[in-house]
DNA sequence: CATCGTCTGTCAAGCCTTTGTCCAGGAAAA
DNA sequence: TTTTCCTGGACAAAGGCTTGACAGACGATG
């Protein structure tokens, strides 16, 4: 095995202080009457580990939405997750439901961002994203945060209660937010690779930005190359980055069928060992269109992260 | 022309001092006391490579974040660069880079990127970028690293040596980082506040999401709108948040004017006190199109940096 | 609703080390 | 002469540590 010492990257109280939000005293405070984390010293004083700030910056969470640090210190770092996600979960106690049906579960604490984009103040809406982006894993941030807060603006727009702004902000919130987080979550020795587009006429990139994410989240390298690309020009890129699949997004709204012309073409001209994967809203409606071809159709999020595992991905 | 043997640039300490932002005194105590660097020495004094400024500048970004020089003294580049998550407080720092030379010079690293982005490599792309990103305060990013290499990345394209695709993912690698920036450029007491976005019918966002980051970058509140926003739409956000001014982008590429009613909608119903900016490729031709409604023509980013400083704006 | 412990963030004092800046004196170019 | 850079030394500000104290918020209880 690796004889090399394993050099986790290590931080002072002031840097910690910095990324975390909490003060210097606050954090020697925690730490004396609680115990809420026992960092390293060396002769020049405390050095915390990623894990550290990660356990802090849940406890501040939690502190933020008016628990008590006495009480929160005990907790275990899973526990915490569920408390700032879902306070209802805590008055219960940590019940065993989780899993499957948890996951599913919008996030109460996703309530706050809405009212910030009611009241269109993108910087609010900002930080309570990042704040949820910061504390929750991959996966729970995209089936209980992004995609629950997409459809719920989404259904408010058609039901008048929220305006086109509305709307369009969110999605680059969204959008800004979830591309920030693909280097982040990037493993230092990613399992594969997938390419990701969309093909031309389809501006629609949710998609494929959630699902680059994801990948990302699962230790797949990910190519992404953003909307409105020709076939030919994916097929290419294909060549020369030699994915396991290509993953392609298409929502065919406005009845801009110009995509699926598109998408025939990378079936047609894709080197026979890449896969192609097609995603999109009107799966149903296109199963017809290109069931026949090779093309494989991701009906939903969950089919995706199968498919990701099937690959290699490790969630 | 004299072929100096330049075949390695070489920076007197004046010069390090003003591109990384560190005094020379301290350039001088590094040295001196951790060895941080080994410039060469000639009869003038020390000459130090563009490798030792790069040293440089990551070591000073991480002091920034809260770490003490005595203990990075020791990390190899790498680690410094992994430490550096974001360029928290970059913002601050940088000597008021004399004039416009240096500030529109290309930073030397961005070669490394166009590497990256020929070979479709998202992730080392992604990678160099954000230690660019890391390392130079927002107005440097945005001019010598952001728009260089789109401007490159364009011109490769129509020479041939670029594929659309290429091109495709340096704009989603842009829009991924300067979308994740404008965030942590963010003060904690903005100084007014701009609202950002683009016409119906106009798709490039670019535009306007580089002005916001500049904004974000001189200490004023955004919101961010994002693309293809009807003028009524953009006029309500205005109205409920009440910005200093709006700001519009626009190209108007393959003969799409549409956008350009959609101006002339928001000159006409947005509330006096309101101010509107227009700012986009094509602004010679615009001119007499909108130019006598009361919208401001902003015709480069300098000149857009000039207004936020009216406003208030502070770099 | 008032009261009385307890919890918790912040501040101060005292002590040490680290670190940025300044100064003096010298040397080599412009 | 003036500017720039050098060195070594000195120094004050800042940062880190601990102990202790305290005021306001909290929460249970009568």
């Amino acid at each position: 095995m690796d004889v090399k010492k394993l050099k986790t990257l290590l931080y002072p109280i002031r840097a910690v202080s910095k990324q975390t939000g909490i003060s210097i005293d606050t954090l020697r405070a925690w730490e004396k009457r609680y115990q809420v984390v026992a960092p390293q010293r060396d002769e020049r004083g405390r050095l915390y580990t990623e894990a550290d700030m990660q356990r802090l910056r849940l406890l501040n969470a939690a502190v933020e939405q008016g628990h008590a640090i006495g009480r929160l210190a005990a907790l275990k770092n899973e526990d915490l997750q569920a408390l700032i996600v879902s306070p209802a979960a805590a008055a219960k106690g940590v019940e065993p439901v989780k899993a499957a049906r948890s996951l599913h579960e919008p996030a109460p604490a996703r309530l706050s961002v809405m009212e910030a984009i009611e009241r269109l103040d993108y910087a609010e809406a900002e930080r309570e994203l990042s704040l949820l982006a910061a504390v929750l894993p991959p996966r729970e941030l995209v089936h209980r945060v992004a995609l629950p807060l997409m459809r719920e603006v989404g259904e408010a727009w058609h039901a008048g209660r929220l305006s086109i702004a509305q709307e369009h902000m969110t999605s680059a919130l969204l959008r800004n937010l979830l591309g920030a987080l693909i280097p982040l979550y990037r493993r230092a020795t990613p399992s594969g690779k997938l390419l990701f587009a969309t093909p031309s006429g389809e501006q629609h990139e949710f998609g494929i930005l959630v699902s680059a994410m994801l990948a990302a989240g699962g230790g797949t390298g990910i190519v992404y190359l953003g909307a409105n690309l020709p076939g030919e020009e994916i097929v290419v890129a294909a060549q020369k980055t030699a994915p396991q699949a290509v993953v392609l997004g298409f929502i065919g709204a406005n009845g801009a069928k110009a995509g699926l012309t598109e998408i025939h073409k990378v079936a047609h001209k894709l080197p026979a060992q890449i896969e192609l994967w097609v995603g999109g809203t009107q799966t149903a409606a296109l199963v017809k269109e290109i069931g026949k071809t090779r093309a494989l159709l991701i009906e939903d999020f969950q089919m995706l992260e199968q498919h990701l595992i099937r690959l290699g991905a490790r969630f």
